[in-house]
DNA sequence: GTAGTTGCAAAAAATTTGCACGGAC
DNA sequence: GTCCGTGCAAATTTTTTGCAACTAC
């Protein structure tokens, strides 16, 4: 099933809607994983010119308490949504919010888990330089 | 040496200058790593009542760009500073902004210098239960 | 037909900026 | 002493909310 399929699967299961417009976002998301909300906003009014930021917002919001998306905050200030699908160590409680730390060993999910963590979403980032970029760089600055 | 120390070397090293203020400010985001901007403040304003907010979040994207801490959104809507120092997958270039995925392999680090990219910093999320909130949850609910 | 959704505009919250004073170097 | 950093208040930006109209179910 696709992320889109499956972002729409969940909302129907809570019981919400499907309208056009949420159709539009999560399409928009699932293509376009590292927009920030006014992104998200200026894309879809290209198809979608009447759509209202607030419906933004609120189909945004929707989508981060039913698990599909999520915010993240990357390097300097760039924020974006993303659908949270794919397999990808902090060891964040959503009950109590208190937060573990795992030394970083090699099987990752097995190591929380034998901690008695219960996983229900993994994420991972190096930040850093792509390839191309580290190339690029070479030899002028560290 | 500590983290408060390393933050401050930091900030010299960039010729910025040690207050006070930042001094403060650093502690209260080494010992509490999962705080964002009013509680920050607030803590602060315990033993500093005359700091403004402003200080706080002029301070926090000092501290960014150097690289000190980062703001992260986890689950629903938290969002908070922390440090990074600790070695806590996406590939986010801080160049390009280009965001390239690895399939989460064993050697997380090796695997994305594999593909040249230039790992600064690694950072790991797990979102789930904690072992307490599992055994609390227990048979209630799934 | 009913109740969840939407767009618009206004309200509230979050973050940044201007300016004069104070303190780090 | 100089210039960066600070507090305060105002400006700007971001996010939420109220309400009537609309539509998915």
């Amino acid at each position: 099933m696709s992320a889109q399929a499956s972002a729409m699967e969940t909302l129907r299961a809570a019981g919400r809607r499907i309208t056009p417009e949420r159709e539009l976002l999560v399409h928009i998301i699932v293509q376009n994983p590292h927009l920030d909300a006014s992104e998200i906003f200026s894309i879809a009014k290209e198809s979608q010119p009447r759509i209202g930021l607030a419906t933004v917002y609120r189909t945004l919001n929707l989508l981060k308490e039913l698990g599909v998306v999520r915010a993240c905050e990357l390097g300097e200030t760039h924020r974006h949504y993303e659908v949270h699908a794919d397999d990808h160590v902090h060891l964040v409680c959503t009950e109590c919010g208190c937060v573990t730390e795992v030394p970083l060993p090699q099987p990752i999910r097995k190591s929380a888990e034998a901690r008695g963590f219960h996983v229900e979403r993994v994420r991972l980032e190096l930040i850093g330089l792509c390839a191309d970029c580290a190339k690029r760089r070479g030899g002028k600055e560290a």
